[in-house]
DNA sequence: ATCGCGCCTTAACATATGTTAAGAGCCTCA
DNA sequence: TGAGGCTCTTAACATATGTTAAGGCGCGAT
């Protein structure tokens, strides 16, 4: 739990004092690999913040296939954006992929601690921010790039962790399937 | 600008005189069709919220072709998260595809109007749910959709306005060629 | 009015990615 | 130890989308 925190002061300056105080609303959980976070159609109003570990958000389309929307690591969060503004239920399944470690906390909770206190306001303001970010750049990747450098762009950011994704879900991520990534990664000599 | 107070209300509930008090910080502004609002490279300090018109956010690769980012309808909103965020340059440029008008409004006079009031607080919340929302779908749409299945999701969601944006501007958005969007339009009997 | 210039369409061909199916390698569990 | 299941690879073929090039159409400027 002393994860979280470092996580949560890379963001903004939380003190120990306010962080003291705001521990007791957080939940901390052990979860071995492949457990479901929560599922399409629940309706989770936490955030669960990820201090060990590699997860993926995936949605399942008509015919029963699963799509990776997001792989997180260590630092990242699960939330349903759509849950917890206007009531929604999730459109898509959270699920580890190691075994992980969370922190959660109730969306409404963090909220509270924004209104009352700037350094958590900050904080919360710094997580939209940066899930902002993350998906300009997942954007930006599909209309500018093509599988082989969306592949790359993967290596890139997930560096020695890479490798503890099954290829399946990165394929699954990067919008193509198991059989093109297998040709990709034998033209780029990998195999 | 009585349009831009109608937008910041359908977020949040900001009462006529915290709104009178803010409205010196907005400036207000018209444009043709085409012009530029900012350029990639620019550092824009400022969240350009659009009252009427239609505008795009795009990408020039390598080769010097442009990618439609976004199209953004009145209500929306224009801004470099990367500029405000980290003081990096705009990844991206804006320009407007209709005759347009916007109110502009500094990124850190937004923030201090949150720090100080809880109705600019959540305004500004609501805006990043918003912006993420919307992001969201943007992503399952690359994931789970063909460019058919797109090009009919941006005609529902622009509506009759959708005449108004360009054939060739769509394409981009979609993230396909104007030649692909011809034959898909003839494969749908809109030709 | 007409010339030139965008924008859109169409066609022919090229390429990237999907689909299906088969098999190899590896792990787990009975 | 062997059977079953999961992951990954490979191949052959199907389909969607890109590329290039040509022509039509409308519109604004001269």
């Amino acid at each position: 739990m002393c994860k979280l925190l470092q996580i949560i002061q890379k963001l903004a300056p939380v003190t120990s004092g306010e962080w003291e105080s705001a521990k007791p609303l957080f939940q901390f959980r052990s979860y071995k690999a492949g457990e479901i976070i929560f599922s399409a159609d629940d309706k989770p109003e936490e955030i669960h913040f990820l201090t060990r570990g590699i997860g993926r958000y995936f949605y399942v389309d008509r015919e029963g296939r699963e799509r990776n929307k997001s792989l997180v690591k260590a630092g990242g969060a699960f939330a349903s954006i759509s849950t917890v503004v206007s009531g929604d239920t999730s459109p898509f399944y959270t699920q580890t992929i190691t075994s992980c470690e969370t922190a959660a906390i109730k969306y409404g909770d963090l909220i509270e601690l924004s209104e009352t206190n700037n350094n958590w306001a900050l904080f919360l303001r710094r997580v939209y921010e940066n899930l902002a970010l993350k998906k300009e750049r997942r954007e930006a990747a599909f209309l500018m790039l093509s599988a082989r450098e969306r592949y790359e762009a993967f290596l890139a950011e997930f560096g020695t962790e890479s490798s503890l994704v099954p290829l399946r879900h990165v394929a699954m991520y990067l919008g193509i399937t198991d059989v093109s990534l297998s040709r990709i990664r034998k033209e780029m000599g990998l195999i």
